[in-house]
RNA sequence: GGAAAUAUAGCUCAAUGGUUAGAGUAGCACCCUUAUACGGUGUCGGUUAAAGGUUCAAGUCCUUUUAUUUCCA
């Protein structure tokens, strides 16, 4: 017996099916039934544990999965190793939030052991969570033995891959200006800028400060600049950052920008000022009215304030410029002689501010670079220990130098939330505003809006600030990152050539470093203030390099002490690689000098990017498995991850294919030139049902857990995929979830109920041998051509990655096809079918249909489908898998596709159609039968194919017969349309004269044509043919008529009085067929039935007795004129009783 | 400021440069059904974001603009 089910209950289904792959080990057989030696790799990027998964997360593992599966199907061996990424920045934070202190507290309050050891086990915190829902939402992946990127062993491969790079000079020192979180006390990578919701549109105090020129200066502008001698000259420059003025170096014009020199009033002090500023920014500050207004009648406070143009120069110009420090705090002689003057930058624009930039060289990069360029030093002061240090601290605030301001934070946003909202308080910047304007040295002050980067957890804006850092030269490998990519296979193609590709090619060095503790340090140990370092590779060679130390004797007591301890430690396996144990080992230079670990640790990206090596601890370890392993054959992670784990995948591997002996050997061996994937899905995001973005803040993020329960796994997988294409961003509407689930698996599940159904009844199981394909009907035929060609479309769309056109393909064949067409048309072969062989194809057919769709499907809804396969396969025993994702694809046969009767059946269909939609619009309904259908007839094929499927529109329609015209009867009235595409490559520019001449042909004029096979027209400079054009017949006069392409159909609406006998007769088996129902009883039940007796309806029922019988299972139909029991029923405008019981 | 994606019916999506831009869904009306879950037929709904251009022919190709989203500065 077949499994049958009161209803559909989806997520039952997912947890019932859970619970068996469990048992059985699913997951399991699925990798081991297949060959080892047909890998297919996949890469998992790891997920951070720390946070709980969200709806976008269900999202992005079901396209993983999907492929995986796929691929499983396929005969690949698909092993997916789990991965937890485990260190970083956010769970350093959530750590710092739950012990309630702050990144200095570490070392003091707490320890770097007691803080690291809380950092192990906050990683691993939501694991659960996350172990719940990849098993829920249907994720196959190995939970088991995943990798974990804090081990000892996934370490030391990251030392490994970094020596290979010290040794070639790919891993440097350097100095720059970055982004810098005064809050977490790091450094901030490109990649954590890259994080979503970085940028922020902010409200920032903004200042134009007047920079005062020199007067004593030699330059070809000061006659134009100072026209007499009490004149005061200013350079205006804006800035959004005030608290970077009194770093002012220089200012910096663009060379090619007129500027111009305007006399005027300051507004807050007004004193008369001339200043210098872009001439596109005029309109900016000044307003028309002031222009050439009078100055003597200027009086303090004025609105309207006057203004004169004085004079104008280019950018060029201005060039060398020497300008009064606007705040000055700190100067010395190098300052003085090479600071505070013009100089060229090419990044100026007229966009905003005044087209001359202030230039603080320590607190941007631009401004680092053009200072740098033009030789002008910074404003630094020198730390206790005698080092240059900027005004401002790591900590965010101004140094005691700065006297007015000195402890003063210089970001608003740093103070405690009490702390801004204590009264008086005001934001720095303001404070500076104010010092400027009582000082007439600000000429405008406003709140500006703009957007501005803020750190990726903790919210705050970053300062672009002077950092120590180790890079990765990843500069050097440019042009082969560049070259390997295009080899990639990226889905959807513009991500690989467009954000992806054009990073690429201005690709800037990795910052590598990050002043943190919880993370993999960098295995470089220096001498305290000389030139000598060392780069440790593995664990073999610390322990070398400390037994060395310990037995130089060039150590203290203490510390060889110590480096014994670990040394010991190591050998026995217990050291942990983490700060703080790894910060206490010392060495010792050649030259016999201590050497100390440098304090910073890296990138974690360089963490999840190193995965393909660190995951089987190569080359320590594993090397064979590695091989097997690399590259992936396909990663997917979000479009947010292109330059985050896609780019140090990509640059990692790229970079070992050079460096490397043991990976240039491997890529040999597997034939692969260099990259860490082949193919790559980045997946949108997942938006709220209006298209915007989900928070929890907002409360629109949709919970997974709650969806997968009341929508099932299975629902959610196939909307998301079938909705939108992976790559576009999908607006989550739950809507969609349950038409999904009502439409496709309700339609689904009814095909099963229905084949259920009756195979019990017949005992049908599949032992009978096949009946041979020739040998079935016409229609049986067709749905096994059709779900060829499906198979063969999906198997496509599945190896492209196009997962939505495979979901949209199986969900049109189930729905259009096989439940609408197929079942609908069969139903009665299933329960009346006196020929066996014809009722056995019918359960044959319907059956390969049904396990062929669980298969195909199985990929996208892995719980439904594998329900759907064993429930069938157990009565069967057709296969020997005990689950769907251990079987193998659908495999595609040529000689069971026939497309021409694919087309004859879509014949069928439109023919059908077009029928109904007549009945529809004369008012007949389809119980009622009629006598004939008109087809007329173009082509000599279309009798023929028609006439092959008849029975079904006929049976479909109700009608009695089909009758086809061909146009000598006279009376089709026919259209000619230009074949466009045919007629379009022959005439060319007079295609519309062309089209009109045949748009007017005349009755004759087609028949001319179709006789002949052409006709000239345009004055005989063009002979139409016959393949020109389409000729249909449009119209049956004196008939109802409905066309559809070339298709018409002409109904006969008489109805005879035996044709009306008919109807009441199936009107009257339907309200029997209600009654059977409503009575409830099973579709074998005999009965008897009584009716009223109406001459009438006895008339119709004496006439189709046998008919009506065999339709309803009665005995006998009795005719009562007394009858006072029974439902009563109007057929035909007649009231009668029905009464039946069962026998 | 730069890069990328998207823009078609109320909503979700289609449409190798070639007929009158189609489906589904939602709404309305009618119908069918021994699958009770669906389904059918009709109806309603479009300046294909806007403006130019190329072409015999543009939703589709090109240019510009606008909006949304993402990434970078």
């Amino acid at each position: 017996m077949y499994k049958e089910y009161k209803q559909l209950n989806l997520s039952q289904t997912g947890k019932d099916v859970l619970d068996f792959w469990k048992k059985h080990n699913i997951f399991e057989k699925s990798i081991s039934s297949r060959p080892a030696n047909n890998p297919y790799t996949f890469y998992e990027g790891p997920p951070s544990a720390n946070g709980m998964p969200g709806i976008h997360h269900v999202m992005a593992r079901a396209i993983k999965d999907i492929f995986c599966r796929y691929k499983t199907l396929k005969g690949y061996q698909v092993k997916r190793k789990g991965g937890w990424d485990t260190h970083g920045l956010p769970i350093e934070l959530a750590v710092e939030k739950s012990l309630g202190i702050t990144k200095d507290d570490i070392g003091k309050k707490i320890s770097v052991k007691d803080y690291n050891d809380a950092c192990r086990k906050e990683v691993m915190r939501y694991t659960d969570i996350w172990n719940d829902l990849t098993e829920k939402m249907g994720y196959w992946v190995d939970l088991e033995n995943p990798y974990i990127t804090y081990k000892n062993e996934y370490i030391e491969t990251l030392w490994w891959i970094l020596k290979e790079f010290y040794n070639k000079d790919l891993l440097y020192k350097g100095y720059t200006v970055q982004p810098y979180s005064p809050k977490s006390g790091t450094g901030l990578s490109s990649h954590e800028l890259n994080q979503p919701g970085t940028y922020k549109i902010v409200r920032d105090t903004s200042i134009t400060a007047q920079f005062h020129l020199k007067t004593d200066q030699q330059h070809p502008l000061m006659s134009l600049l100072f026209e007499d001698k009490n004149e005061d000259t200013v350079i205006l420059a804006w800035t959004t950052t005030p608290w970077t003025l009194p770093s002012n170096c220089a200012l910096a014009v663009g060379e090619k920008i007129d500027y111009v020199k305007i006399r005027t009033f300051n507004p807050y002090t007004y004193e008369p000022v001339s200043v210098v500023l872009a001439k596109d920014l005029v309109a900016k500050y000044f307003k028309a009215e002031g222009e050439n207004a009078s100055f003597q009648d200027y009086k303090a406070g004025d609105k309207i304030i006057p203004w004169e143009l004085r004079g104008s120069f280019k950018g060029v110009e201005l060039l060398g410029l020497r300008y009064h420090q606007l705040m000055p705090y700190v100067t010395n002689e190098d300052l003085e002689k090479n600071a505070f003057r013009v100089i060229p930058a090419d990044f100026v624009t007229t966009e905003d501010g005044t087209g001359i930039v202030h230039t603080a060289s320590i607190f941007g990069a631009d401004d680092f670079r053009a200072c740098k360029e033009n030789g002008v030093p910074s404003v630094m002061v020198k730390d206790e220990s005698g080092k240059e240090v900027p005004l401002v601290n790591k900590q965010g605030r101004f140094v005691d130098e700065v006297t007015d301001f000195a402890g003063l934070y210089v970001k608003e946003e740093y103070y405690t939330k009490e702390e801004r909202e204590a009264p008086g308080f005001k934001a720095t910047d303001v404070l500076i505003s104010i010092k400027l304007k009582t000082e007439n040295k600000a000429f405008d002050v406003k709140k500006y809006e703009h957007s501005y980067p803020h750190s990726w957890r903790t919210d705050e804006p970053i300062l672009y600030y002077p950092l120590d850092s180790w890079f990765i030269r990843t500069t050097a490998v440019k042009d082969k990152l560049v070259a390997l990519n295009k080899t990639i296979n990226w889905k959807p193609e513009s991500t690989g050539t467009g954000r992806f590709g054009n990073w690429l090619e201005n690709l800037v060095d990795w910052n590598l470093s990050r002043s943190r503790y919880w993370g993999t340090p960098l295995p470089i140990w220096r001498e305290e203030n000389g030139p000598e370092e060392k780069c440790i590779g593995s664990i073999q060679e610390l322990k070398d390099l400390l037994t060395a130390a310990v037995n130089s004797g060039r150590l203290s007591q203490k510390e060889q002490e110590k480096d014994k301890t670990i040394l010991q430690s190591l050998n026995n396996s217990d050291f942990d690689l983490h700060r703080p144990y790894i910060d206490e080992v010392v060495l010792v230079s050649s030259s016999g000098k201590p050497m100390y670990r440098e304090p910073d640790l890296i990138d974690v990206w360089f963490d999840s990017g190193a995965m393909p090596y660190a995951q089987w601890h190569f080359p320590f370890e594993n090397k064979e498995q590695f091989k097997n392993a690399y590259p992936a054959d396909f990663i997917a992670e979000g479009v947010d991850q292109t330059r985050g784990w896609f780019f140090t995948l990509h640059a990692i591997a790229v970079m070992l294919s050079v460096t490397s002996e043991e990976v240039k050997k491997v890529n040999k061996e597997v034939g692969n030139k260099g990259v860490a994937f082949k193919n790559v899905v980045s997946n949108g995001l997942v938006l709220d049902k209006n298209g915007n973005k989900m928070s929890k803040r907002l409360g629109n993020a949709a919970d997974p857990f709650e969806t997968i329960e009341k929508y099932s796994a299975d629902a959610a997988r196939w909307y998301m995929i079938s909705n939108a294409a992976p790559w576009d961003n999908l607006k989550f509407n739950e809507e969609g979830l349950d038409e999904v689930r009502r439409k496709f698996f309700g339609t689904l599940y009814n095909t099963y109920t229905f084949f259920v159904l009756y195979a019990n009844i017949d005992k049908f199981k599949y032992s009978e041998p096949e009946v041979a394909i020739e040998k079935r009907p016409e229609i049986d035929q067709w749905i096994i051509s059709l779900l060829n060609t499906l198979s063969k479309e999906v198997d496509a769309f599945y190896a492209d990655f196009e997962p939505t056109k495979a979901a949209r393909a199986i969900q049109d064949f189930v729905d259009a096809h096989l439940s609408n067409w197929y079942v609908r048309l069969s139903r009665r072969r299933f329960w009346k079918s006196d020929d066996s062989e014809d009722k056995l194809s019918a359960y044959q057919t319907l059956y390969t249909c049904l396990v062929t769709i669980a298969k195909l499907m199985s990929p996208i809804a892995p719980f439904f489908a594998d329900r759907l396969y064993i429930d069938l396969n157990k009565v069967t025993k057709k296969e020997q898998f005990e689950s769907v994702h251990l079987a193998y694809f659908p495999e595609y046969h040529t000689s069971l596709v026939n497309k021409k009767l694919e087309q004859r059946m879509q014949l069928a269909q439109d023919i059908s159609s077009l029928v109904l939609s007549l009945r529809k619009k004369v008012g007949i309904n389809v119980r009622q039968p009629l006598s004939k259908i008109l087809l007329p007839i173009l082509d000599k094929s279309f009798k023929h194919q028609v006439e092959q499927v008849k029975d079904l529109i006929l049976s479909e329609t109700n009608i009695k017969g089909i009758e086809y015209i061909t146009d000598t009867t006279g009376f089709i009235k026919k259209k000619v349309k230009p074949n466009f595409k045919v007629l379009g490559a022959k005439v060319g520019k007079d295609m519309k004269a062309v089209a009109e001449a045949i748009t007017n042909f005349t009755q004759e004029d087609i028949a001319k044509l179709e006789t002949d096979g052409e006709i000239p027209v345009l004055d005989t400079r063009y002979l139409i043919l016959s393949t020109d054009v389409e000729i249909i017949a449009e119209d049956v006069p004196g008939w109802q008529v409905a066309n559809l392409g070339k298709l018409t159909v002409a109904l006969d609406v008489t109805i005879t009085s035996q044709l009306k006998q008919e109807g009441n007769s199936r009107e009257l088996i339907n309200r029997i067929q209600g009654l059977r129902k409503s009575n409830g009883y099973e579709v074998t039940d005999k009965i008897n039935v009584r009716l009223s007796n109406h001459s009438h309806i006895r008339e119709a029922v004496t006439d189709n007795l046998s008919y009506i019988c065999a339709e309803i299972l009665a005995e006998s139909i009795l005719f009562e004129n007394e009858l006072n029991e029974g439902e009563l029923a109007t057929i035909d405008g007649i009231e009668i009783l029905i009464a039946i019981s069962k026998i």
